[in-house]
RNA sequence: GCCCCCUUAGCUCAAUUGGCAGAGCAACUGACUCUUAAUCAGUAGGUUCUAGGUUCGAGUCCUAGAGGGGGCACCA
């Protein structure tokens, strides 16, 4: 019934000769950049009433209605753009009859714009003072709540549209992401990496451990699965000569939903050639560095009760260092690490002892590393797309970036060793079943190290976890858009 | 996949031990030319998530289901 009402209004506005829908509407301004005038507002001096004058810019900006105070023959309302909010001055003696007859049939959330003097009412509100109306576009159906909003978050979720418009910080949240992606990109093309797209339907879904998507391409025949990582197309393209290349994009993992796991998220993944794990750390520091610029935010950063400091350089310590201190067990002691893993629960049967001191180290040091934390020198085993130490074959030239206890960038001097890698994807680790494993069988990637890959570090970063840190966020379903969920049922 | 919690008007929330389903905002009618979540007077608004069950009587208790949140599991 609370369309009913706006309809009946829609067909008013009709009636006055206006296109409900609107038209193109040019040279607005934002209303950040409106409020930014503020200063050129002058007060002439006070005539012989003792009143002052004032006059300010003549502008012209659209947005939609978000609050209404209607006082007679005056309505206060305030109109807000994504750069934020301002309050409108309508007197009916000031707009004239057609502007008046327009704007009493306007409702909360219909999009409109305005041309006015900005100036300041007594009360010293920064207002526009309206001389004519444009009714851009009718709202049918009525807002949130004006105090509360919404505060649902499933609604918050579903309706991000709603979101967007009525929950504080959201718009400027999701923009300072557009803003570290953006960052991110210039950073990489400065340094001259160079941006490509790989193929998001893999025949073999490889290059990272999780279970893929499966889909089926009609003309072929052919099973496909959506892609779980950016890896191994990027290094062919180091066979081919790319020195320096990355990709910035979605992968599709069939898991669990979490505060830290959507199916689709996007990735950075980024190599050069004759670099190592090394070149990678520092440019991982000056990606976030430059990206928590790019949102004018300090190198400390406020996460819930604590604070990151990313001033550089970020901690690095061996994973065995970290395994030590936090296990108080000798992690070269096979027997001790698999008695511990016992006693935590795990299934030690059949498992390569680097597995189970790996999934010790995920259940006792990961979740305490605040960070932001670089672990260095993986075992081995447990990275078959890695090129080991030269001085001990049983280190592999990786590190993972935490802070907070998350994961957010993972890198390794890669493996171009073409027999090695064979090797790695055809002994399959012990205990694991292949679908859990990283090394699945690509005999094409295999074939590409053989004609050739330059030593190179390799760089992968999660963006939506690293907006989650940069932005403060505790949910990654703040970070991103539109998050799965379940579909709507028939209402 | 498992465990716990939540679902009442468009939105935000009440409803005692099982006893007439309510308020604020939004909407509608009216008053008001410097308001600030404007104010004031009045009107209207419900499949209490769904389907069963217990009961004289269910928003409330029981069973099943749906959606969401949190946790666990899964998980570079």
């Amino acid at each position: 019934m609370h369309e009913a009402a706006r309809r009946e209004k829609l067909e008013k506005i009709r009636a006055l000769g206006i296109d409900p829908w609107g038209t193109r509407f040019n040279d607005h301004m934002p209303i950040g950049s409106v409020r930014d005038r503020e200063r050129e507002i002058v007060t002439e001096s006070a005539d012989a009433e003792g009143r002052s004058e004032q006059h300010g810019p003549r502008v012209r900006v659209a947005g939609r209605l978000v609050l209404q105070r209607r006082k007679g023959k005056l309505i206060f309302a305030d109109l807000q753009d994504w750069t934020g909010k301002i309050q409108l001055f309508i007197g009916k003696n000031q707009v004239g009859e057609e502007n008046w007859e327009l704007a009493q049939l306007l409702d909360l959330s219909d999009i409109v714009g305005a041309d006015g003097e900005l100036k300041k009412t007594r009360t010293g509100e920064l207002t526009i003072f309206v001389e004519k109306l444009y009714f851009l576009t009718k709202s049918l159906l009525p807002p949130p709540e004006k105090h509360h909003g919404l505060t649902d978050p499933e609604l918050r979720q579903r309706m991000r549209y709603l979101d967007l418009v009525h929950t504080e910080g959201v718009t400027e949240r999701f923009l300072d992401r557009t803003r570290i992606v953006r960052s991110i990109r210039r950073t990489l093309d400065e340094q001259d990496f160079a941006e490509i797209e790989g193929p998001t339907l893999h025949s073999i879904a490889g290059g990272a451990a999780a279970r893929p998507f499966h889909t089926h391409h009609n003309a072929l025949d052919i099973p496909l699965f959506m892609r779980i990582a950016l890896e191994l197309h990027l290094k062919r393209l180091l066979v081919g000569g790319f020195e320096r290349v990355y990709e910035l994009g979605r992968v599709y993992r069939n898991e669990g939903i979490s505060p830290k796991h959507n199916p689709e998220f996007t990735m950075l993944e980024v190599y050069q050639a004759y670099g190592d794990y090394e070149s990678m750390m520092d440019l991982t520091e000056k990606i976030i560095i430059d990206a928590l610029g790019a949102c004018e935010r300090p190198l400390r950063v406020q996460w819930g009760e604590q604070e990151i400091d990313f001033n550089p350089p970020f901690a690095r310590r061996s994973y065995d260092d970290l395994f030590a201190e936090h296990t108080g067990i000798d992690p070269q002691d096979a027997a001790a690490v698999a008695a511990l893993a016992e006693s935590l629960g795990f299934e030690t049967a059949g498992k390569h002892q680097d597995v189970i001191k790996n999934e010790v180290f995920e259940e006792k040091v990961e979740d305490a590393l605040q960070g932001p934390i670089f672990v260095i020198d993986y075992p081995s085993s447990i990275c078959p797309l890695t090129k080991r130490k030269a001085n001990n074959p049983a280190i592999a030239e990786r590190f993972e970036l935490f802070v907070h206890g998350m994961e957010v960038a993972n890198a390794y001097t890669e493996l171009n060793d073409p027999d090695l890698q064979e090797e790695l994807f055809l002994t399959q680790l012990q205990g694991q079943k292949e679908e859990d494993s990283m090394a699945k069988m690509d005999h094409d990637f295999v074939r590409a190290l053989r004609h050739g890959m330059p030593p190179a570090g390799g760089l992968g970063i999660g963006i939506d976890r690293l907006v989650m840190l940069l932005t403060g966020s505790a949910s990654i379903r703040d970070v991103i858009l539109f998050p799965l969920l379940r579909p709507e049922g028939e209402p």
